[in-house]
DNA sequence: GTCTATAAGTCGATAGAC
DNA sequence: GTCTATCGACTTATAGAC
């Protein structure tokens, strides 16, 4: 397979917990998954997990760029950026743990020593970045009105998209993309 | 003083605490109030304060409930609604402790069996209840788009004001008012 | 009614044997 | 690389003093 460098077991083991811990996040939910469930799951000792991952919040956020990551490769399978960006979070309407796991360590991570606080950071730079662009050109072509300041909307839509998140957490009934397909039709000229 | 009858003491302590543990929260931040902190704080054992709040998630419920009923006499006192709100978000830029408090434990309550997963579903509620007759008559006068449908407005405020918070809390650079106030300007006809 | 003392059980994390 | 053993800190529950 794969890696048969001096790493190699140990990177598929990393996987290996990885998948461990998001199997028990999805079924559990994040409040539940302590380090022995998760280590139970992977077939492995508290101890033997923290080798892998140093603390509880390095394995989460570990998942977490997994996940980004994911999102990020499909997204580039999608011809139109907008049409990405909805089609993830419909996909995220089918994981409630990751999106629990999400907010609750965003959340979390408002304090600067937090240890995923630097992640949280990176992510929201990163993901303006590769959007910025986009949403100039469309600006330029008329698909959206060219009076709104590029970083705003993306500061909007990333914000209403994590409020949305965890409006609908708490009431499945929310219809996060109707509600923010809505708030793009406003953007339009 | 008020509330001479037989539970007099017993309020007034209560007040104490929730005092206390605001300080807490406002100094060491959220994550590193413990109940054994706060009783510290309190002048109290552990035991003695959970004698007045059931469980930590309880007396935190407390803590917003206050915060909520001087949010809503604070804007009683204002005859817009719109400034009203704007100014609560204004003051909240004043209390990151208590912000903290709100976005995390909110988070937490997406479980719903979490203890404030109750307190968060009926503050929503009621929030949106106290506003749609106004967002409506605005509507009627002209000042908010017609075509809009107020329910959709307010979810949309209030998740984008829950979104604006939690990228405040992680990059203090971000005006959360002049972003909102962008945002109700696309209302406007 | 108010509060202290105490204890049970769980948590994340570490040290060191193998 | 993985384990056992163990740490200190935490929430929560209970018995009973005042």
């Amino acid at each position: 397979m794969a890696g048969r460098g001096v790493y190699a077991k140990g990177i598929a083991k990393r996987e290996e917990i990885l998948q461990a811990a998001l199997a028990v996040i999805a079924s559990h939910g994040y409040r539940a998954a302590s380090v022995r469930e998760i280590a139970d799951a992977a077939g492995l000792s508290p101890a033997g997990l923290l080798h892998y991952f140093g603390s509880k919040e390095e394995l989460f956020v570990a998942i977490l760029e997994a996940r980004d990551k994911q999102d990020f490769a499909d997204a580039d399978s999608e011809p139109d950026d907008i049409v990405a960006f909805l089609e993830v979070m419909r996909h995220n309407a089918s994981v409630p743990g990751l999106v629990q796991l999400y907010s609750q360590l965003q959340a979390e991570a408002g304090d600067p020593e937090h240890p995923a606080h630097a992640y949280f950071r990176k992510r929201t730079a990163e993901v303006h970045d590769a959007f910025r662009g986009h949403l100039i050109a469309a600006q330029e072509r008329g698909d959206i009105r060219a009076d709104l300041d590029p970083d705003w909307i993306m500061r909007s839509v990333h914000a209403l998209a994590d409020g949305l998140q965890t409006a609908w957490m708490l009431d499945p009934t929310v219809d996060m993309v109707a509600d923010i397909e809505q708030f793009l039709g406003l953007l339009r000229p």
